[in-house]
Order: structure tokens, then sequence, then C-alpha cells
RNA sequence: GCCGGCUUAGCUCAGUUGGUUAGAGCGCUAGAUUGUGGAUCUAGAGGUCCUCGGUUCGAGACCGAGAGCUGGUACCA
């Protein structure tokens, strides 16, 4: 036995967690229901590793004196650094320059699987989550935007999103950099601290923002940060630009063609939402679903033209009951230099991707919790230590008749087996003893029936008497009377 | 990174100006009930009061440092 002072803490690292079978049922069943969708707009799954080389993920490369900065990195044997994936898109961008020569081009693809960020977890945030995601590499086209974004709303909606509680809100970086120009913003650093300051406007509205894009603002924690340092005409021009969008598309782009207008990049943005705006609606995706929002702005370099991100519309309440906002579900947009860093050669790409566990909770916030019908198995309680093997030959015929099924396994009496059999959230039990053995029978107990008939019964003696839901068929109809228990039993919810 | 809050049983938490053997509810185990789940009753197990140092006759409580957790904020590919 280990002395007490070596004993390891049983506990997991900060920002990771355990994820039982009712968890991992909603989030296969809306993997399932979201590739599905995928595959029909003509993508392909694709895998590729946990790891990568660390100079493939792009900027965030380890250096010696920080190298686990943002990321999971360590050294393979050949000391070159290697980093666990903080997203699925850097995977793809060195997938798709590696293999660039044979892939059919555009070349459509979408993945899914756990990414790993090494950084302080928060409230629904996690250092490994599972992400989502599909791209299309190669098309320059508004259209491949367009198509991603159709597709986006149509797997939120098919992953069991009701219409309507989701909208995705689409952007152009190319509208903020003409915006940049309009509020005279030359500096790169400057414009950075623009776009951080409008990102957060749903978070704190216009008079936050506004003091951001000035002097600064200090949060009720008694942080400072730093304003972007413009003039009160130049703000308030930002924030004009940002409340341009409501309703139908068309009228937004009028409307921003007249703060952003004139500008060579502003123009070019807004042709291309033009196009967005057209095949959408060939798409038969309407502003309801998909929509322009100059406030949307994703992420800091990375992105180059159009930008989306899709946001939970309901109301939606903590584990407390307290109104909670959602916010973003997911994202995405057009990066045309990420495949260059390999290839050098400039190519144009777009993609969305979403958390999966994140899409889990809001569907569980939008009163569509999947996960709810985790029951159990039917559980063949053993009274008889010495007739192990009739037991497992009960099981394995229901298990043949595609009942799932165990014998239990501990050595515990009765009593407790019914226990367990309850706390499994099992359909049924079956009960084969001496007297069932002798008679040829087995007894099987509904196990919802008595359930639901708990609650009315308050003398112990009465309830045992009754044996509720309880019957006894000959062996021979085991099967069949199993089958009929379980098929009755309602599949989300036990009680 | 910056600012706050918290840390006592498996869980949620009490614990008086610093004073005997540190408590409750829930949960767990056993019994009432030897072949029956819920409820009830009875009994039991379960503690480095986060760690280290200091003050004191005496610290779960006061002081200092550290760790962990948590909320906000910053960053967020």
């Amino acid at each position: 036995m280990t002395s007490d002072a070596s004993r390891p803490e049983a506990r997991g690292p900060r920002g990771f967690i355990d994820r039982r079978a009712r968890d991992l049922a909603a989030e296969r069943r809306i993997l399932a229901a979201v590739a599905e969708v995928y595959e029909r707009y003509g993508f392909e799954a694709l895998d590729t590793g946990a790891f990568e080389y660390a100079d493939a993920l792009g900027k965030f490369l380890p250096d010696a004196d920080r190298p686990n900065e943002g990321v999971f990195a360590l050294q393979d044997d050949d000391e070159q650094w290697m980093a666990l994936r903080y997203d699925l898109t850097a995977p793809l961008a060195r997938f798709a320059a590696q293999n660039w020569e044979t892939l059919p081009k555009p070349f459509r693809r979408y993945a899914f699987g756990p990414v790993w960020r090494n950084e302080k977890p928060g409230p629904g945030r996690f250092r490994e989550f599972v992400q989502c995601d599909a791209d299309t590499v190669g098309s320059a086209r508004p259209e491949a935007d367009a198509e991603i974004i159709a597709m986006a709303v149509a797997g939120l909606e098919a992953a069991g999103l009701p219409a309507g509680s989701a909208i995705v809100k689409i952007n152009n970086r190319k509208l903020l950099n003409g915006l940049m120009t309009a509020a005279g913003v030359t500096s790169e650093v400057q414009k950075l601290v623009v776009l951080r300051a409008v990102d957060k406007l749903d978070r704190l509205g216009p008079d936050g923002v506004r003091l951001l894009l000035g002097e600064g603002r200090k949060d009720e924690s008694g942080d400072f940060t730093k304003g972007a340092g413009l003039t009160a005409a130049a703000a308030e021009r930002v924030l004009a630009f940002t409340a341009a969008g409501a309703g139908d598309r068309s009228g937004t782009l009028d409307r921003l063609a007249g703060v952003v207008g004139g500008s060579a990049e502003g123009d070019e943005g807004l042709a291309e939402l033009s196009a967005i705006d057209a095949a959408l609606t060939g798409l038969g995706v309407g502003a309801e679903r998909a929509a322009f929002d100059p406030s949307v702005v994703r992420g800091l370099e990375y992105y180059t033209g159009a930008v989306f991100e899709a946001e939970l519309l309901l109301q939606t309440t903590d584990d407390k009951g307290q109104p909670m906002r959602f916010g973003a579900i997911g994202g995405g947009g057009r990066y045309d230099d990420l495949v260059a860093r390999f290839t050098g050669e400039r190519t144009p790409a777009t993609g969305f991707s979403f958390g999966v566990s994140r899409l889990a909770a809001a569907l569980k916030a939008a009163g569509r919790d999947l996960a709810a019908d985790s029951r159990g198995p039917v559980v063949v309680l053993v009274l008889d230590q010495d007739r192990m093997a009739d037991y497992m030959a009960v099981a394995g015929e229901l298990r043949a008749a595609g009942i799932a099924s165990e014998v239990y396994l501990g050595t515990s009496g009765m009593r407790p087996q019914m226990k367990y059999a309850d706390r499994r959230l099992s359909p049924a039990a079956v009960i084969i003893g001496g007297d069932e053995f002798a008679a040829g029978t087995v007894t099987l107990k509904d196990l919802d029936l008595g359930r639901a008939l708990a609650s009315g019964v308050t003398d112990n003696a009465a309830w045992r008497a009754e044996r509720p839901g309880q019957m006894t068929v000959p062996r021979t109809e085991l099967v069949a009377a199993v089958r009929r228990i379980v098929s009755s039993a309602t599949p989300g919810d036990a009680a």
C-alpha cells in the first residue's frame, strides 16, 4: 500500500473535462447530422493527426523562452518542435500545400476532432474541445463563401437548432479596411485596437466601444484597457458604420456604400458582399438566416475578405436560471494567405467552424436536449452464484435479439442489484432464482412502471407486496416479453 | 498578463471577540425487510479545517508567503 504522502490526488488537469455517455451521445448525434449535410454539399471528410510541426501552425511558434505559449508543444526525438493543433484550419492549410499537385481543385473538405489550446480556461472554455470545420481551398469566388454560409445554416438546423434560433452574420474585412482609411487610421497598431473595440460591441454596447475608440475604458474589475485614441468625430464614424446593418441584405449594402464606398478596397468588399447576397438568395437563404452585419470582426490578421459568425438568438439561461448571453457558436471567413505560407503562391480559401460541445450546450439551452435518452441495459440479476453460465446465456440471447443487456457482475445481494438496475436507468430486470429454474420460467420486472408508481406509495410493505410491473413467463418467451417491456419504455425520460 | 472572491467530510455548506473531543443536510455502508428499486426509522464509516511559516498559554478562526479553485478583464490563431 502506498503511503498517504505519495498517493496521487485523483483529479484531472484544469481545462480538461470528463464527458459521460449523455454528453457523448449528444455530440455524436450532432456530428452525424452535420456530416450528412456537409457531404450533401460535396465536401469530403479529412482527418489529420493531432500533432503538427510547430512552424506549420503559423505565428504561434514556440521559442526558446516560451515553447508552450498558446499551444501544447514538445520536441520530437530529432529535436524538431511539434505542437498539438489549436484548430483544424492550420492543419488543412498544411495538408492542402503538401498535396496540392494531386488534389482536385478547388478542394472541399470537412473535418472534426479535438483541438487543444494551452491557455487559461474560463466558463464554457476548455483547453481541449471538439471542433467541426469545413473549407473550400482554391476558389476566390464569393459563391464559395456563400456556399459555406448556406451550409453552415443548414448544418446548424440539421443538428437540431430550430429555424430562426440562430443567424449567420456576415461582414467583409475589406469594408473595415475602407472604414479605417475614411476614419484616418493609418498605423497597423491603431487599426488593430479599433478592430478589437468593434469586436466588443455586442458585449459592451456602443458606449463602451466609444470609450475604447477614444481614450480607453476601465472595467468593473478595475482593469484599464487603453483606447485607440481616435478623435470623437472618427469614433462616431466607426460607430455609425457598425450600426448600418439591419433588415434585408441589399438595404444594408446600400447604407454601407454610403459610409465606405469610394475607396478602392471598400468598393471591392461591397462587390463581394453583393455577389454573396445573390448566391445566398439563389440557395434559398434569406436575411432571417444570414444577414450582413458590419460589426462582425472575427479574429485579427488571418482573414482577408468575407468574415462570418453564427450567433444564437435564443434567450438562454444558465444552470442557476439566470439569463445569459450565449454569443457566437461558430465563425469563419476568407483567408487567402494561409496556404501561401507553405507554397509561396497565394491560394484563396474560405471556411467555417464551430465548437461541437458549444453547439450541444446551445441545443440544450434551446430545449432540444438530444442527450436525454441514455437508458441503461436490461440487467440480469444473479441470485444463484453457481449458475452464472445460465445468466450469461440469458444476456447472450437478449443481445443477439438486439436488446442491450448485462449480467450483474458484482457480489451483492438482490436488493443492491435492484438498486443498481434502478440507478442505471434500466428499463427492465430479469429475475431467475431457484423457483424459476425449477419451473422453467423467468420473472421480468418493468422498472419504469415501478418508477411511475413509486411516488404514490408510502408504505414499504405495500410497495414490496405489490411487485409493480412484475410478471413471470415461460423461459422460452424471455426475448419476446423483454422486447415488449423495452419497446414500451419512454426513450427520453425514465420517470 | 491584470483585478477581485474563495479553499472545513465524497457533495453543498455552518462554525459566535481566538478556548474542551470541529458540526449539519445530502450522499455512502449496514440493519429494520435472508427473493425486490422509492419513502421512513436506527446505527455506522468518513477530516492534514489547502500548504508552509509567524503571533499566542491556546489558531479552523489573526498575520505573512505560496499553491489551487473561481469570477471578471486582456489576448484569442
